[in-house]
DNA sequence: CAGTATCCAGATCGATACTG
DNA sequence: CAGTATCGATCTGGATACTG
């Protein structure tokens, strides 16, 4: 196997981006990674229609209600997901996800399958250096 | 479609893990999104050969010695890569890619590519929003 | 050469209190 | 109900200086 061709694709599309496209793609990966945006993002898909705030707020557990709502604010941002807001007393917002937020929880998931079924390869790893 | 099928995958095996298995896939999918593992994985796998410390920090640029360090040291320690020390003055580090970290790469390929190719779709979805 | 040590700026996130 | 505002603890990462 070469092992030069692992990740060469992804490296070759990385140089043909702009600056600016580069650091999108950072960003999206980076989402990714903060504590809630993929937690989120799955109970708004597992339940295949709109949550309102406190709904969400429940599913996703312990989150705060500052870092629910700048996570949902991120997420609408990139176009992941959307909120609409009723005019009503009192106020009623709904989430949903949108189509291109089940397109990247789709190529999340393999990656994510992977990482959670090699877990004891990274236990096994981690102790060995740690008693090194 | 049956939006409530996507990702539920990822979410019932989440459900069967322990919580310390739980905590050690989120900081494998968080270690994917800090600003240099992947770079620094990518590099190890392009060259396909041990690479010195010198050189992984030319190839990954921007990065301070201090952060290389300290990405090298999480790399190893959750066997992505290896780090060689040889006996000699002045020193020599020769760092490489793991089997276990190339797979890594596989899987997070399709990931990576899939944002690249929607670097479009976010930056109209971010225009759209901020210019509301 | 390949680090370690120290300091510092900025971001993150939770807790708490307040509001249209 | 669905937020915003503020404070503080914690973490991240860069710059700089020093060392086996």
């Amino acid at each position: 196997m070469d092992k030069s061709q692992v990740f060469a694709a992804a490296i070759d599309l990385c140089d043909s981006l702009t600056e600016e496209e580069d650091a999108l793609t950072r960003d999206m990966v980076t989402r990714l990674a903060d504590k809630w945006s993929l937690w989120t993002m799955s109970v708004l898909a597992a339940t295949g229609a709109p949550l309102r705030f406190s709904r969400v707020m429940e599913q996703v557990e312990g989150v705060s209600q500052k870092s629910l709502t700048k996570t949902l604010r991120q997420l609408e941002r990139d176009g992941l997901i959307t909120r609409k807001i009723f005019a009503e007393v009192p106020p009623r917002v709904e989430y949903s996800i949108t189509a291109l937020g089940l397109e990247m929880l789709r190529h999340v998931e393999p990656f994510y399958l992977w990482v959670a079924k090699n877990v004891a390869n990274f236990q096994t790893a981690r102790a060995d250096f740690d008693g090194r």
